[in-house]
Parts: structure tokens; sequence; C-alpha cells
RNA sequence: GGUCUGGUAGUUUAGUUGGUUAGAAUGCUGCCCUGUCACGGCGGAGGUCGUGGGUUCGAGUCCCAUCCAGACCGCCA
């Protein structure tokens, strides 16, 4: 038996008892007539202690022990003469009888400690050993409990767990695909799903009802911070519902998991739509931790030779609060900010005002003192406040606009961790304009219904038709999409052809979830979380997902540890008809 | 496809206007140390300054190219 006990569990009632631990050596302290070491595993630290006097041939080998040993030490769990209240274990430590290397270890390459001094290259490279770091093996385990209360909260709503394939079929919508040759269909390719969505749907088609997965997606495209080429969701189907159905179910299994992992209470989510988002927003994914909505002034401030404003389409102003006394260094970060090409704003407009009622402004030149108080009081702002204003096209200047309010949010310290302010957004436009391909294009996937009321639209302005599709929005994270599908052919066929597939590629691409629709298939919907994003959200509120995957791709999809993707065989290249 | 930041000891990094032997911390290592827990004290080893080219009397430092890493834009139904 190589353990009694775990490193985590003896306490002071332990005292007295002969156990055997095994573990890694975090760390020796050797001082000389006395010899401490901390013994790792999984579940904690416990501090083993061994006295020359007594057991001088023990002490001899330990000494020569180094970082990440594995051993497995006999002993009597006794009380420290100095406890030490920091560690869970820290009054007690085991008296070591007998040790037992297990196997050795090189130095590793950085220190497998909270506050490592590896970088982020190394602790890829190493991943096995990132992994023993107090840190990353907490964030795995959380990930398993909201895994775990997912599961518990679908199963309590009678949600079958479903496995859908992985070599499927390439499709033109939506994200590139990963391609998988096949060698018994040479020069044909099965595609790795970017989402189970047309088997979730055929799956409402077959009766199961209700259905959910945590599965794997895949998509090539280019990554970020937050996403990864191979990805999880909880991807989740109902039949018989309609959006309200929907929006309840899973604001549910949110509160459910936020409630199971974190102990915290989720208040009921507010909705809003996808223009007001966007109206005061900037952004179809707001951040509600803080206010500061987007304030449209682009008439008011026309009329005084401002050329800017004059001709802008779109003119807005956030207040900051209480930041009228911003120095001119302040003011000058924020203009470079916006005008950074990936911003892309024309310059910031800044009106101060000032505690004593007077307005200061960067166009004072075009603008009377009582045109600013015009303009403070259209934006409710009180003196001692900062009104920022950008101007341009509308769609543009409001993206700007959103990416300054965050960065305010930022600086203001509004943006607090421990705040969790989700919403639904709502009512989707259906379509929008792919300016490269000249068509349209779905919004969400192409399965997505529409408004009953803006089916007129179809023809004539497609870009108005609002679909039944909704979003979880938490902190400003996308956490889940969704929507009331599609469960007819016509209506489906009609989607096709709107989104400039022609009757027969619809038939080749979409043949079989066209078929299916011909034999009764359920008014059904659903939504995919993104897990990753979810478990990052819920236990670290970060905006980070690569350390709640246990092996992630780099920036540039690449394996560091494995170093993949990496050239193949030559006979396997033939067997494929490659070259 | 594009923009930006970085690459110096095992690791994290400092390095001024281009000028003597590239400095520190940590890790590693030797000796000392009987209650440590980031133990402590004294000593030691450890560097092709990512790579290639160029400018210069002289390059870690300036220029060009390239590789790697990270962030972002495009992209991601």
């Amino acid at each position: 038996m190589y353990r009694t006990h775990n490193c985590g569990e003896l306490r002071l009632t332990d005292a007295g008892k002969t156990v055997t631990l095994s573990g890694w050596i975090q760390r020796i302290r050797d001082l000389g007539g006395l010899l401490f070491i901390d013994l790792r595993d999984r579940y904690g630290v416990t501090q083993l202690f061994i006295n020359p006097e007594q057991h001088n041939a023990l002490y001899q080998q330990a000494k020569a022990y180094g970082r990440e040993f594995v051993i497995q030490v006999i002993g009597k769990v006794s009380e420290r003469s100095s406890r030490n209240p920091n560690m869970v274990t820290g009054d007690i430590e085991v008296i070591a009888s007998d040790i037992n290397l297990l196997n050795a270890s090189i130095t590793p390459p950085f220190t497998i400690e909270d506050d490592t001094d590896g970088g982020d290259d190394l602790r890829m490279q190493y991943r096995y050993l990132d992994i023993r770091r107090d840190p990353v093996r907490k964030n795995l385990l959380a990930r398993h409990q909201v895994a775990r209360a997912v599961r518990e909260y679908m199963d309590g709503k009678g949600f079958v767990d479903v496995e859908t394939p992985f070599l499927i079929k390439s499709t033109p919508e939506g994200a590139r695909d990963f391609v998988v040759p096949s060698r018994l269909n040479e020069g044909q390719f099965y595609a790795l799903p970017q989402s189970p969505q047309t088997f979730k749907q055929l799956l409402m088609v077959a009766g199961m009802d209700r259905y959910y997965q945590i599965v794997r997606c895949f998509r090539d495209e280019d990554l970020r911070a937050d996403r990864q080429p191979e990805f999880t969701q909880i991807d989740c189907e109902m039949a018989f519902v309609d959006q309200e159905d929907v929006l309840n179910m899973f604001e549910g299994m949110v509160k459910h998991v936020f409630k199971s992992v974190r102990g915290i209470n989720l208040s009921d989510f507010p909705r809003m739509s996808y223009a007001d988002a966007l109206k005061y927003y900037g952004n179809d994914k707001p951040d509600l931790r803080f206010g500061m909505q987007l304030i449209e002034i682009t008439e008011i401030v026309k009329g005084r030779n401002f050329k800017v404003f004059d001709d802008a389409e779109y003119t807005a102003a956030i207040v900051a609060e209480n930041c009228s006394e911003y120095t001119r260094k302040h003011l000058d970060e924020l203009t470079e900010f916006v005008k950074r090409p990936q911003i892309g704003a024309g310059g910031l407009v800044y009106i101060r005002c000032a505690t004593d009622g007077t307005y200061k402004s960067s166009v004072d030149k075009f603008y009377t003192q009582d045109d600013l108080k015009n303009i403070a009081a259209h934006c409710a702002c009180k003196p001692g406040d900062l009104i920022l204003i950008l101007s341009g096209k509308q769609h543009k200047t409001r993206k700007a606009m959103s990416e300054l309010r965050l960065e305010m949010g930022n600086r203001l310290g509004l943006r607090r961790k421990e705040d969790y302010k989700p919403l639904w957004v709502l009512d989707f436009p259906l379509l929008e304009w792919d300016e490269d391909d000249k068509r349209w294009n779905a919004m969400h996937h192409p399965f997505t219904s529409w408004k009953p009321e803006d089916e007129s639209l179809m023809t004539d302005n497609p870009g108005a038709v609002r679909a039944n599709a909704y979003d979880v929005v938490i902190n400003g994270v996308e956490l889940a999409s969704g929507s009331i599908r599609i469960h007819n052919r016509a209506k489906q066929e009609l989607m096709f052809r709107t989104i400039g597939l022609t009757d027969d590629e619809a038939r080749y691409k979409f043949g079989f979830i066209l078929n299916a629709f011909e034999y009764g298939a359920p008014p059904h919907g659903g939504i995919a979380f993104g897990f990753d994003r979810f478990c990052s959200i819920v236990t670290a509120n970060l905006d980070y997902i690569r350390d709640f995957i246990a092996f992630p791709k780099n920036n540039a999809g690449r394996d560091v540890m494995l170093d993949a993707p990496s050239d193949i065989d030559l006979r396997l290249k033939n067997d494929l008809g490659l070259k």
C-alpha cells in the first residue's frame, strides 16, 4: 500500500497514528541538526520531520533528495512544537521512521509554486509540471465542479446526454472547418464539427425532446486569449418550446452553477434588445457592472461651425463621474487610446464640467458656455464630471465608444471582479450583409427562425428581420448563444435562398435536414454555452480561458508540449492520397 | 492578411548617448546551523545577449531580414 492518508488530511486529532504518505518533495529545510520536508500531493502539503540524533541514516538519505523527488514515508503523526497557522496541516508533522525513494527528479525548469518564476512558454512546454501548481490544479478542479453542476441540473430537468459524431461533413456556412482526409474514400474529407448543431436538431426530430452534451467543437480560425481552435460547449436543445421556455430553463442553469460552485445567488437576468445594447453600450455584449451609457448628441452639437460634428452621421458622449480634474496627460492618453488603429477614432473631444459650474472643452473655439451647459444638461452631467465625445459613422463610432467606455470602466475601477451582472440580449438581426461576398449571411446560423411579424421583410429588407435569437452575457462576455429553430422545410429553403444558396446547393449540403423536416419535425430551440469561458467567469471572472484547459494551444494554434501540428509519415500521406 | 510589444545565466529580469571584465534576484551547488515553514549565514559554478547579415575603430545597445512568444484588428454562423 502506497499510502494510508493523503497529504492534506492529517490533523491534530490524528496525533499518535502511524501513517504512510506518498507524494512529491516540495521543499527541504535542512537546519543541520534538524531536517524538514514539505511533502505535496493533489490534496495538500504535510511536513515531515527527521531528527539525525534518532535516525542518522535516514537524515543522510533525505539530505540527498531534491525538489520533486517522489517518496513514500512511514511515520508517526505528532503535534508540532511550533505550529504553522498558515497551513491546514500546520498543527502536526509526521516524524519519519522510514522513507522509500519511488522516483528521482531532475531539477524542474521553473519553481513549482503558486507564484512561479516560469514564463507562459515554459509552463506550456512542461504543462505536466505546471498542473502540479496549486492555482492551475484548482482551475481544473473548478472546471470539474462546473461540469458536475451542469450535469446535475440538466439531469434533474430530464435532459439526455447523447453523443454525436466528430467525423462529419464540411458545410459552407460559418467558420473554417478542420478537415480529416479519408483513406477509404481517397480525395474526400471529413470535417470536424464546429458544433453539433444539425445533429441536435435531428435528435429533436427523432423525438429525444431534451438533449444536452458537454462536447468538443473545432473551428479553424485565428486565436485570442479567450479562443482556442478546439473548445468545449454545453450544447442544449429542447422540443415543444418557445423562446420564453428556453430563457427560463437556462437562466435557471446559470443560477444553479453559480450557486453550486461559488455559493453566489444571481438575481433575475434583465433583458435588453440588440438594438438597445448597441444604442446604450455600443456593443452587443454590454458590461452592466457600471453605467456610463452612450448618449447620442448628434443634433444638439450641430450648427456651431465645428465641421467634424456638423458633418457627422453620429456623435455620442459618455460621462465619467468626478473626472473633471483629469490632467492634460490623462486626456492625451485617452486620445491616443481611441486613435489606435484597432479603435480607429479620428480624435476625442472632452468637456470638463468644473465644480464651480464653468465648462472647459477642447472645442471652446466653437461652443459658448451656454452651448456647453446645454450639452452637459442633455448628458445629465454634474459639476465635477467629465464628458468624452466621439463622432463619425454610426457603427464605427459606437464600437469605438464602447471600447472607450470599457477603458474608463477599467481606469475607474468600475469592473469589479466580485460583481456579476448577467443579462439576456434579445432580438438579434437574422441576417448581416457580407461585404466581401456581396450577400446576406446568417448572423447566428442559418437554422435560426425569425419573428413572424417580420416575415414580409425577408424579400424587401432582409437586414431588418429580427431573429428568435438570444445571448447570455455576463460582465461583457458572451457566455451562451441560442435560438428557436426553423422546423419547416419551406421556411428553411427560404432561408437558404436568402443567404445565396441555390436550391441544388441547399439539397447537396443540407438535404438530410430538409428531408428530416418533412417527417414531422416538432417546434424546437436551444442554446450553446462556451464551457471554457463559463469556467473562467464563474471561478475567476477572467476573460482568459487557457488556465482552465489542461493542455491548451498557443496563439498560433500549436501545442508546444507535443510540438503539434507536425509533418506526417510519407507512407501515411500516400495512403491518404496526399502529396 | 495586418498592427504593436518582447526575446540577455536553469528561471525572472537590469543594462544610460554605441565604449573597460554584461549586473541582480531566484534556482543549482559546497560548507556551517536543533524548530524551520519564502529558514538563516558564508562561499562557488553558471552568459554564442533568439538567429543571420549590415553600419562602426568598437554593437546586448543602431539598421535590415528571419525565427519564437504574447496582445490586438481582420476573422470567429
